[in-house]
DNA sequence: GCTAGACTCCC
DNA sequence: CATGGGAGTCTAGCT
């Protein structure tokens, strides 16, 4: 019989912590809350300024589960001991804040599961004795140590809670949801937007609900649902958190008035009011599709909270439950009176959603006034209107537009990868005796059996995951172990792999009906880089992940060449700058047609003059660069050159870096400084005054190998940005030129330029990148070089090594023009 | 129908 | 014993 763990603390005590079930250590002492998850709460406590001595901790569930495992305790059993937990909190003098960590916890107070997204919300209950308590529920410490990233918005929980305890009613948000408007609310909203602060607004776009007649196994029709296309369904609008009002933008509610209602919504993103969304350009994007463009869009809450925090999660449902009073609303947008299927039925059935839509846009209007305040108390209000504000209206305009592609050879390039996909797997399926394959690709379970159960071939472990693999790397190890054995499969499987991927990149699915692709970028990325994904209606794909094998699908506008510009060894350049080792930073500063560094770091690693380095030395120098310059060791970059076939041991590799760590000790000695500032300051900042907070993050390797790579990501994404996308943007904007921007990918611009304005183009953006720009305050100055190609796809046909004459430069045009 | 895990493309 | 930051697609296993 396992032994009952009671309850420590003062009946008297104002906050009350609920566990799950005690653990092993529980057990062991006989207390709540001691081992590892006690010592996490502890810690909290500590951080929220409160006390475990002050405070009253139990459990749900009072015996330890056999294996920790609750499920195992029958429901009758447990219903007894929650009974039991109510009647002691109604023993309690005069708890404050009740405290519920876990699924198990939070269920018992308040009926309610998935503690995820519940903790935060300042929930009631009513207790035995008939009072009402304040409920604070947040994760459980034990869920925590198993999921460490959780652990930031703990801690925040914790200072809420604390501040909780200071009073004991409940506070929610008093917010008017006006979700049936009439035509003139509408009208009278006009007019109390246009004199309004700031107007937040976010429409609804779920999909159509098409029902048609599918043939049924007895042969008769049946009727069957199925996800039809997406559409705006509402607009909901707040000039204020306390009030929103939802625009439906269905027929079925406005009949004629519809259209006026649209010119209406387009009146209301045309104010001089400044606006604010959440993620503005999925809804900047949508509308713009309907011919409204938004006027004076300054706040997005998503990337406000993102200059703040920018490790943080940045959904709305997150930053409300840190930074508002709102609780949990997100699950109204699925229950079954508020689904997709019901909002285009009669009004009243669609309640709900229209609430949630209107919770949406007023806690999106309350979050762009809490982190305005905070931009400015920190001083990043410069910097987010510089670099999140000045991007908005010009990604918008290269998401919108996209980039051409070349019908015929895409669908060529398509039929030839599908084709050969299929060959492939009929082939290895005959070479291994069975599939290996699911519907369409291989299955990694298929052939991890095939490889150590049929084959017998020794376990390959990922040093990730530590799991069984059958990844690149173990694949390419076991064909050159095993050459007789798995060379044939091997081989097929990794041509499949390549090619299975290469048929996603050139796949019809991703073109819109007019023959682009598009994407959709967004400026949340730990280290500012822009990211970016399909766009807002569905389709598109993410554009700064295309396979140079496959750039020649993707075309120019009509009669234009492409453009492509890009930093030349940016990144290695400022870890260099920044080394303060003035061979090194000399070396930064070197043009690249003067000096190659892939060349010189292989000469130093292997000891040998430059002249007499081969392709594959440089190839490897160029590999260890990357893999030192980020804290790399030799077992990882043993299997990285696995995978391009060049074989090196681990040895060898540690060998490698070794050497050149030691030929750069101003690589090291930054290391060090980084490592040094990270401690001392908790945060980095650069030289653009882009800040990474590391207030919630774990002080490990791990973190420091993410400052390392913060420093150069960051600094290039923020001059390729403000010293070329944006004043080209401008540059073009203001001209009546043709050329246009297509697509930005980290360090380089795509451009699609007539032949006659290339020449400006480049110049403009050389003389802008090229500004001397010192990476940190009275450090050494560093002019970035930056290289062209044009093309008359992206592959690019004429790669200039040096920067170009006028003279080539036009004559590589004629070229171009003849070919 | 959803999600986690495995895998691989980019800089 | 340990590169970082992104994205998408598929399988398999779960509800």
């Amino acid at each position: 019989m396992t032994r009952r763990v009671h309850d420590v603390g003062s009946r008297h005590a104002k906050l009350v912590v609920i566990g799950e079930a005690p653990g092993a250590w529980e057990e062991a002492r006989g207390e709540p809350f001691v081992g590892p998850a006690g010592q996490k709460l502890n810690e909290w406590l500590v951080q929220a300024g409160l006390s475990r001595n002050l405070t009253y901790l139990t459990n749900t569930y009072p015996y330890r589960p056999p294996g920790n495992k609750l499920v195992l305790i029958p429901h009758d059993q447990l219903a007894v001991e929650v009974e039991a937990l109510h009647q002691r909190l109604a023993a309690l003098s005069g708890p404050v804040v009740l405290v519920p960590t876990g699924n198990t916890a939070l269920r018992a107070l308040t009926g309610h599961g998935e503690i995820h997204k519940w903790r935060g919300s300042i929930l009631a209950y009513q207790d035995r004795a008939g009072r009402t308590l304040k409920v604070v529920p947040t994760l459980h410490p034990a869920a925590v140590l198993r999921e460490p990233s959780d652990e930031r918005v703990c801690l925040q929980d914790w200072k809420r809670i604390a501040s909780e305890l200071t009073f004991p009613e409940i506070r929610l948000p008093v917010r008017e949801h006006h979700i049936n408007p009439t035509l003139s609310d509408c009208l009278d909203f006009l007019e109390v937007a246009r004199r309004a602060d700031a107007l937040a607004l976010d429409i609804e776009t779920p999909r159509t609900l098409v029902t048609s007649p599918v043939m049924g196994k007895t042969g008769r029709p049946r009727m069957v649902k199925k996800k039809g296309d997406r559409r705006i369904v509402c607009v909901g609008f707040s000039h204020d958190p306390a009030f929103s009002i939802t625009i439906p933008t269905i027929e079925s509610y406005w009949r004629g008035d519809l259209p006026a209602i649209w010119t209406l919504i387009m009146e209301l993103c045309g104010l001089a009011t400044p606006k604010v969304m959440q993620n503005g350009h999925f809804d900047s994007y949508w509308l713009a599709s309907h011919d409204i463009p938004i006027n004076a869009w300054e706040w997005d809450t998503m990337a406000m909270h993102h200059v703040l925090d920018p490790c943080g999660k940045h959904d709305l449902a997150t930053m409300a439950s840190l930074d508002t009073r709102q609780n949990f609303w997100k699950d109204m947008k699925d229950s079954k009176d508020g689904d997709d299927s019901s909002c285009d039925d009669a009004f009243a059935a669609g309640a709900r959603y229209w609430t949630y839509n209107g919770i949406d846009v007023a806690v999106t209007r309350e979050l762009a006034d809490t982190y305005a305040q905070r931009l400015s108390t920190t001083g990043q209000m410069a910097f987010y209107r510089q670099h999140a504000q000045a991007l908005f209206d010009p990604l918008l305009t290269l998401m919108r537009q996209g980039v051409r592609v070349d019908q015929a050879r895409a669908t060529a390039q398509t039929q030839s990868i599908k084709g050969r996909c299929a060959e492939i797997l009929t082939e290895l399926a005959l070479v291994a005796g069975t599939p290996l394959h699911g519907k369409t690709a291989i299955s990694s379970v298929k052939l991890q059996t095939y490889l150590y159960q049929t084959l017998k071939l020794p376990k390959r472990i990922s040093r990730q995951t530590g799991r069984v693999t059958a990844n690149e790397v173990a694949i390419r190890a076991l064909m050159m172990r095993y050459p007789e054995k798995v060379g044939k499969a091997g081989a097929l499987v990794l041509e499949h792999r390549e090619q299975s991927k290469l048929a996603e990149f050139v796949s019809p699915e991703t073109q819109d009906a007019d023959g682009r692709i598009r994407c959709s970028y967004k400026l949340t990325t730990e280290a500012g880089r822009l990211s970016s994904s399909g766009h807002p209606m569905g389709r598109g794909r993410n554009l700064q992940n295309i396979p140079r094998v496959l750039r020649d699908v993707f075309i120019p506008e009509p009669g234009h060449v492409f453009l492509n510009v890009d930093l030349s060894q940016a990144e290695s350049r400022v870890v260099y700058l920044l080394s303060q080792d003035p061979r090194l930073i000399e070396l930064a500063q070197r043009k690249p047609w003067d000096w190659d560094m892939h060349t010189d770091n292989a000469s130093k690693i292997f000891g040998i003059p430059e002249s007499a380095i081969t392709y594959e030395q440089r190839y490897l120098g160029k590999k260890a660069v990357h893999a030192a310059q980020r804290g790399m060791r030799g077992t990882k970059l043993s299997e990285e050159l696995l995978k391009e076939g060049v074989l090196k041991t681990p040895q060898a590799c540690d060998a490698i870096l070794d050497a050149y760590l030691a030929a750069h000790p101003g690589v090291v000695h930054w290391f060090a400084s980084v490592r040094q500032k990270v401690l001392r300051d908790r945060a980095l900042t650069n030289s653009w005054g882009r800040r990474i907070d590391f207030r919630y993050e774990r002080f490990d390797d791990d973190l420091y190998r993410r400052a390392y790579s913060f420093v150069p990501q960051s600094e290039i994404a923020d001059l390729l940005n403000q010293w070329g996308f944006l004043p080209l943007h401008r540059f073009l904007q203001e001209s009546t030129m043709a050329a246009r921007i297509c697509v930005q990918v980290h360090d380089s611009l795509l451009i699609s330029t007539p032949p006659e304005e290339a020449w400006t183009v480049w110049r403009f953006l050389k003389a802008h990148l090229e500004a001397p720009r010192a990476y940190e305050v009275g450090g050494p100055v560093l002019e970035m070089p930056a290289e062209v190609t044009l093309g008359r796809t992206w592959k690019g046909d004429h790669a200039f090594k040096q920067p170009p004459t006028e003279d080539e430069f036009r004559a590589a045009l004629q070229q171009l023009h003849d070919a």
